[in-house]
RNA sequence: GGGCGGAUAGCUCAAUCGGGAGAGCGCAGCCCUUACAAGGCUGAGGUCACAGGUUCGAUCCCUGUUCCGCCUACCA
């Protein structure tokens, strides 16, 4: 076998991942049609933003499901994972709106179309940069399905969509209060405000009753807003005020007169008890204006861009509503009427994108009547046909399906899918896939078209079919839907995975996949979220760049344990980094011993136990990390062959191996062995670190290749485990480390040469000590060993006391008996605090007569062992001593 | 206000069934043994947040408390 990338000292990824990823795209590898037989597997991406780059959510996001569609792959499975990306309708307009800036524009100086084909050409160049930064990842998606939210197929879906929805009667048109961002100038849905805690000023003001009979005091957070009151509001159970209602008050600062009404929302304990209503300006006073009959009026004194209006009155028209607030306190303080303010934290609702404090406001809007397809979703996931995993996530998702509102789907901007609908000069209403070309009812051509957009999430709830094929009905469409792993991160639960549950059943009449895997949010060091405005924002890429993208993925899935965090720090990629190095220079060292001698040599010819051993705990590991798979514990199928190779393969099996191939005649069985081990790690590695191992694995005599690259070779899985030979090798092991223990706590130097002696427990361990005494001798570093069942101890030995046998070394003249004797004594301390805890727990007539047999049992041989144990440590202690004496004596 | 999660070695985190807790990093000692010093061998290090309860037995199950995250909500 020639030495990868001719025997460089460690690895050096630069070169050799573009190398193989080029590889991998020329022989069309990310294919589906690499297993055209093979069951399908898919997993839809979460399309990023096309104004995106890579951070570190994306790169967990995409090192998961790239370790699940190799790894499914390697299984034969016809895998198939779509990449795409979303058009991103806010924060791709203001990207293009910032540039347009530059130039002193605005994009309604600009024009519409004019704009619209700007946003093309922007996404035109810049629009693949996520893209690209996802195949410096190593995702194996296949490009040539990509999608993205706006072309043709994925636009005529979300028509299709609305329309259907439009006539079941799911969507409708209406004017009410909505989450109005003031700076981006559009509407927003209840999930896209952000509540945030923010110390504020609860305002106390007298409303002057009527006639100058005394006043009511009202609190607010929002002294602004008094101009469009139309109301005040108390409990009609409260006593104080219950004679108010149905009396006027003189609205300051306005020459208005409003009524005092009952509402029994009105929490008496709260402020003063009364309530000012501004049924334009607050969720909580619409509803309260409502209940009324007659309903209280509603009088906009805000505008859409966060300005007063002229019905604010003309000395407040025109201010921002800030000014405003200030001039209202002062203008009230000046008349006296403001009786107090204190402060109070309270919690304003921000604009996702801009962090614009939003403005509640009445606008005609497009909304999914969600109830129905909330109720099918809930359903979905209570009889499992969605798994979510972790499951914890399941009673969140239940809480916000049960309490969903209707979702507001049109936004006032250009970029994104045109509502289909047009309005006719008669009052008609035309929702159409196409463009009418008159109106149906009075034949007028003077059609307009609905200005707004839909929400970006409309048609990201179509993704799973959306990127299929549908409405059409390809080959693909049948093949994989439903699809079935969809991974994301918790904080587009509800945004995206409810919706593509709700639509998929709707659409599709299943569910759009089988499972949902929530991963972790990657945080910094010390567990804040990443954000550009904390600064402590990590490249994903200049880790790629510095350690290799194979290190950081398999750094993001070692840490990917359910339901925690990852905090993420560079030292953990820089640990991994040197397990691929580990990984590399196993291989050089397999390389230099192979040569081509190994070909000819096969399983049959594997004789020596370390050989046995080291494959039967290959398969172990391979039984392990494919059910860790299945379950989605990245984690641990990553720690488990991370110990594999460096712990069992090259601590153990390596350094055995060295002293095996001494002997001509097993020589062949181990050479095979190492390259089959290896051959089995680097397909168990490769979903986690591709580049690497395919590296490697190229470089492995063809025997060993039964495919053109690791990608599609075959995933070890439901290998042979031979326990006997596992067993006996654990007898060997403990001997090894027996000696190595005291070595190590005696501070013998490693030059020097010992007499062994191991006094082997049974006559099966004597028997398999002796068949390997050579690897004993050369692990240990022994010069002679003397194994025997029943053997005593010399006079001068330190001692150790394993579970199967007893290592005895005689150290007259090598290390200090004093010593012994103080590793001695903490031993048998040790010891004899299990022992008396064992001993207390069998005296326990309870515990013996209550606790299961076996754990009774298996608490009577520790105690007996534990006591063997003590007793030959107590008579090595006593030897010791003599001696001791002796040396003192004489 | 409601809900969820976390608290385990110096740090970051694991632990299927309730039966005296593991890893990585770090630390200490010894070693440049020709795959690898980005390494090897050995070792130290724990009141499993606190208080009760259930149990023969609790890191694990139940209740409460404290602290820390997060989600959600119309007390102005």
């Amino acid at each position: 076998m020639p030495e990868p990338e001719s025997g460089k000292k460690s690895y050096e990824p630069k070169t050799i991942e573009q190398k193989w990823y080029d590889f991998w795209l020329r022989k069309g590898l990310f294919r589906p049609e690499v297993n055209p037989s093979g069951k399908p597997y898919c997993i839809v991406i979460p399309p990023p933003n096309v104004t995106g780059q890579l951070h570190m959510g994306h790169a967990l996001n995409a090192t998961l499901q790239d370790v699940l569609v190799r790894w499914k792959r390697m299984h034969g499975y016809r895998a198939l994972w779509i990449p795409g990306t979303d058009h991103a309708g806010i924060a791709t307009q203001n990207v293009v709106e910032r540039e347009i800036a530059k130039e002193n524009k605005d994009r309604h100086q600009v024009g519409r179309d004019e704009f619209i084909n700007r946003v093309w050409k922007w996404k035109g160049e810049y629009g693949g940069r996520i893209i690209h930064q996802l195949k410096k990842m190593g995702a194996s998606c296949d490009w040539s399905r990509e999608r993205f939210t706006l072309d043709d197929g994925l636009s005529l879906a979300v028509r299709t969509v609305f329309v259907r929805l439009y006539e079941e009667g799911l969507i409708y048109r209406s004017t009410r209060l909505i989450n109005w961002c003031p700076r981006c100038l559009t509407a927003l849905s209840d999930l896209e405000v952000e509540h945030e805690e923010e110390e504020g000023l609860l305002t106390y003001i007298r409303y002057p009753l009527e006639g100058g009979k005394g006043h009511l005091v009202v609190a607010t957070t929002r002294p602004e807003t008094m101009l469009g009151d139309t109301g005040v509001a108390v409990n009609p159970g409260d006593e104080r005020y219950r004679e108010f209602i149905g009396r006027m008050i003189d609205l300051p600062l306005t020459c208005r007169q409003i009524p005092i009404v009952g509402d029994t929302a009105v929490e008496m304990e709260f402020g003063t008890g009364a309530v000012k209503v501004t049924p334009a300006h607050d969720f909580n006073d619409e509803e309260i204006a409502k209940r009324q009959n007659p309903a209280l009026p509603s009088m906009t004194v805000i505008g859409a861009d966060g300005k007063m209006t002229a019905q604010a009155g003309a000395r407040y028209e025109g201010l921002d509503r800030y000014e405003c607030r200030r001039l209202v306190v002062e203008d009230l303080k000046k008349q006296g009427l403001i009786e107090k303010e204190e402060k109070y934290a309270h919690s304003i609702g921000h604009c996702y994108r801009c962090k614009t404090v939003i403005e509640p406001l009445a606008t005609p809007q497009w909304y999914v009547k969600i109830g129905p397809m909330a109720h099918e979703a809930v359903k979905a996931v209570r009889e499992g046909r969605v798994r979510i995993i972790p499951e914890g996530w399941e009673n969140s998702y239940f809480a916000w399906m049960e309490n969903i509102k209707d979702w507001c789907i049109s936004r006032q901007i250009w970029w994104g899918h045109r509502i289909p609908v047009w309005y006719c000069e008669c009052g008609q209403t035309i929702v159409s896939m196409e463009t009418p070309e008159k109106c149906p009812r009075c034949g007028g051509a003077e059609l307009k078209q609905d200005p707004d957009v839909l929400d970006t999430w409309f048609s990201s709830a179509l993704w799973p079919f959306s990127t299929l094929g549908w409405p059409q009905m390809p080959e693909d469409m049948r093949a994989f839907y439903p699809t079935d792993a969809l991974v994301t991160a918790f904080d587009i639960l509800f945004f995206w995975v409810a919706r593509m549950i709700m639509m998929g059943l709707k659409f599709m009449e299943d569910v759009p996949f089988r499972n949902v895997y929530i991963h972790a949010l990657v945080r910094d060091e010390e567990g804040q979220k990443m954000s550009k405005s904390k600064g402590n924002v990590i490249d994903p890429l200049l880790i790629v760049d510095k350690y290799g993208a194979d290190a950081f993925r398999f750094t993001l899935a070692a840490f990917a344990a359910q339901g925690r965090d990852i905090k993420f720090s560079e030292e953990r990629v820089k640990g991994y980094r040197h397990f691929i190095n580990k990984l590399w220079n196993a291989a050089k060292f397999i390389s230099m011993n192979t040569e081509d001698r190994a070909v000819a040599a096969g399983k049959d010819d594997v004789t020596d136990l370390p050989s046995l051993w080291i494959l039967s705990r290959l398969a172990n590991t391979a039984d392990e990390v494919n059910s860790a798979l299945e379950e989605y514990r990245f984690n641990d199928a990553a720690n488990r062959v991370y110990q594999f190779l460096w712990r069992e393969f090259c601590d153990w099996y390596i350094e055995l191996a060295k002293t095996g191939m001494e002997n001509e005649e097993q020589a062949p069985g181990i050479r095979w062995s190492l390259l089959c081990t290896l051959n089995g790690v680097l397909r168990l590695l490769h979903p986690f670190m591709p580049f690497v191992t395919e590296e490697i694995w190229q470089t492995m005599p063809p025997a060993f290749r039964d495919a053109e690259s690791i990608m599609i070779a075959a995933y070890p899985a439901g290998l042979p485990q031979d326990r006997a030979a596992e067993d006996r090798m654990e007898t060997v092991i403990e001997a090894i480390s027996g000696v190595r223990n005291i070595r190590g706590e005696l501070n013998v130097q490693p030059g020097v040469k010992l007499k062994v002696l191991v006094n082997a427990g049974s006559e099966d361990a004597a028997r398999t000590l002796q068949g390997n005494l050579p690897y004993i001798k050369r692990l240990a570093g022994a010069e002679s060993i003397l194994v025997g069942k029943g053997l005593s101890a010399p006079q001068k030995a330190a001692v150790n006391v394993m579970s199967r046998l007893e290592v005895y070394v005689p150290v007259e003249g090598l290390v200090d008996v004093k010593a012994e004797l103080e590793r001695l004594g903490k031993e048998i301390r040790k010891t004899d605090d299990e022992l008396s805890f064992c001993l207390r727990k069998l005296m326990d007539q309870d515990f013996v007569s209550r606790a299961p047999q076996q754990v009774v049992a298996k608490e009577r041989a520790k105690c007996q062992e534990l006591e063997g144990k003590k007793a030959n440590i107590e008579d090595s202690i006593n030897r010791l001593k003599s001696i001791f004496q002796e040396a003192e004596n004489g």
